[in-house]
This record gives C-alpha cells, sequence and structure tokens, in this order.
DNA sequence: GTCTATACTAGGATAGAC
DNA sequence: GTCTATCCTAGTATAGAC
C-alpha cells in the first residue's frame, strides 16, 4: 500500500467509512474495520470524530452536501420542467449502477428506531431539501399545482431509491423517466 | 422437535421480537430484551428458534403473509381498477397511522448489506408478489399496459414507505391516493 | 416434563490510556 | 500505533420451580 499524501486525515477516514457504512450497513461495521481500512490508528479517528454517531452524521452530511451540489449539474441550462425530468433520470441512472443499495440517508434513517437519533435529523433534513428544490422547479415551470408536482415526484424518487436497490433492473427502475415525464407534463398546462 | 410445546409460546415470542424489531431495527435489539419482554426464558426462545436470523427471517414472513392476507379483503368486491386504487389508499392509510416507521420488510432489507442474507430473500420475495398482485389487477382492469402500470403503483407504495416514515403528515403521503387515482384511470382506454 | 432464571463462554463493540 | 478496560452480544449449559 503506497501511502498517499494527498486528502486530509479526517477525509481518508471518512471515505473509507462511508464505503463501509454504504455497502454493510452502519451496524455492521466495526470501528476497528475503519481504522483497519483507513490505515490509521484509533487515536487519530477519535481526535477527528467523538464518536461513531458523529462519523455516522459526518457521513449522512456528505452525502446529502454531495447531493447538493451535484443537483445543480444536472442540465443546468434546460427550462425547469426539463429539469425535474432529468433528476429523476439523473436518480434513475445512479439507482442502476452495479452495486446499487438504496440511498445512503434512507437506509440509515431506516437503520435507527429512535427517532432522537442524530442521523434522523440529517436524513430528514437532506428529504426536505430535495423536496424544497423541486418544489421550487415545479413552480417556476408553471405548473398549476406546484405542490402536488414536487410530491408526486418525490414518491417517485423515495419509490425508486427502494425499488431499485431491492429488484434492480427487473423492478420498476426502468419505468420511472416515461413515468416522469408524463407526471411533468400532465402537471404543467 | 419439541413434543409438547405450550400452545401460543411461538407465537408469544414472535409477537415480543416483531415489536421490538419494528419499533428500534433488528440490530439495536438483543435477545436478552426479546425474552424479557416475552416473559421466557432464552431456552424457550432456543427450542422456538435456531438462531436470530431465524427469528428475524419468521418475523419477516409473518409481516408478509400477514399482507397476503390482507390485501385480499381490501375492497374485495370492487372492480379491479377500483381495486388498484384501494390498495394504495389501504397503504397509505397505514402510512399515516401514528408510530408508522416504514415497512418492516423493506425496512430490514436496508439494515442488511450481505446480499446473501436470508432475510433478503423474503423482502425481495414480497416485493415481487405485491408488483405480481397490481400486474394481475392492472391486466383484468384492461389497462393498456399493465405492466408499466404496476411499475408506476409499486413506485408510489415504495416511496409512501420511505416519505411517510420519514415526513409524515408533512410529507407526500397525502397526495398519494389522488395520484394512484390518475395514473389508474391514464392507463385505462 | 415444561418452563424460568441464571451462570457462563467467547467474541466483538466502543472508548480511551499509554 | 498498540494495548487495555469495560461493556454488550449471541448462544449454551445448568439449576431449580411448578
Amino acid at each position: 500500500m503506497p501511502r498517499t499524501p494527498a486528502p486530509g486525515t479526517r477525509d481518508r477516514i471518512l471515505d473509507n467509512a462511508a464505503r463501509l457504512f454504504y455497502e454493510h450497513g452502519v451496524h455492521e461495521v466495526g470501528l476497528q474495520q475503519i481504522v483497519d481500512a483507513a490505515c490509521c490508528g484509533k487515536n487519530l479517528l477519535y481526535r477527528e470524530f467523538e464518536s461513531k454517531d458523529d462519523l455516522v452524521v459526518a457521513w449522512l452530511e456528505r452525502c446529502a452536501d454531495e447531493w447538493r451540489d451535484h443537483v445543480e449539474d444536472v442540465e443546468p441550462d434546460a427550462e425547469p420542467a426539463a429539469r425535474l425530468v432529468a433528476i429523476v433520470r439523473d436518480f434513475a441512472a445512479r439507482a442502476a449502477a452495479p452495486g446499487y443499495r438504496g440511498c445512503a440517508l434512507r437506509n440509515t434513517y431506516a437503520e435507527f428506531g429512535d427517532p432522537d437519533h442524530p442521523a434522523h435529523r440529517v436524513s430528514v433534513e437532506y428529504l426536505r431539501d430535495v423536496r424544497s428544490y423541486l418544489l421550487d422547479l415545479a413552480t417556476r415551470a408553471g405548473a398549476t399545482r406546484p405542490d402536488a408536482l414536487a410530491d408526486r415526484l418525490m414518491l417517485i424518487i423515495d419509490g425508486l431509491a427502494v425499488n431499485s436497490a431491492m429488484l434492480g433492473a427487473n423492478g420498476a427502475g426502468p419505468a420511472a423517466v416515461t413515468f416522469a415525464e408524463e407526471v411533468v407534463a400532465a402537471a404543467i398546462d
């Protein structure tokens, strides 16, 4: 293993934790696994993160931030209505990629039952942000009822996260884009 | 094989395990908690279930069976098209109930990363069964493309499971039934 | 015989000291 | 980076109540 000088310690730990958490689920990954994968001592991990929960939250926040950055780049010059469809298309394409195991934020939400768990706050905030983003586009697209359009697209996207993870290409994933196209078209007069 | 087990023991354990697993997530519940809640010895649990995995699978299979029984009772005398909407309405009503934390099968799928985990088989089978059921109704409803209609309703239902758990009444749940009505109507000529 | 309750093993977890 | 402390887990075996 060549030692890379590149990313900071925190990022290296977070990268490895992210991969392991996503592939196996948060509860099935021990801190020792992350320490081994990141080639660091446990002391470094505890210097950067207070606890496992803290590490989980940092991972989820990074996932949410990545989405917020990424969504701006999805056909940025298209009209609002076309962008709504493009966002679903983009999500569907990611969900169809090999190794897709669902959405990190939605999966982790499912892992923790306690409503006060910090992972819940991040996940719910993320979902609200997605909804706000869709609502804004739906409004600018001239939908007669932007709220309803945003809700419908949320259901399609949330459904994609579950369905593609569980059924893959045999599931409803391939049908989602056409569905979204018709839903958007029908919502705009 | 036990010769004369006290009647109801297995169900009592399963009832308590079901409640705890659903509320807190499988990984966060220890066998001791289940033993305590069921007021039985650990001995008895291990007589009825080989392992924790075995108990989890039994729980999921019971959830899937309950759905299979329940769905038959959802407006059984209505026309196929109306039944499709009724099934979504029923799912939405359950998802709007207090304490809803998502679908047990979909949540547990998310908890286990290993593709060979027995919980995955049960969950995927369940999802395929739901899809088959919808496809059959869509066909009998005279949909021009029954496959596409089934896929669309699956996305709505899967979306409901996630969205209602995370956002509750502030989410897309309330919009799902009208959405399903329009989707079904549009799919039938 | 059936059940509850507990003691125990072996391993893995988080956490932190050195 | 290693090493230790403490706790919790699944699972087994035993003891004793009814």
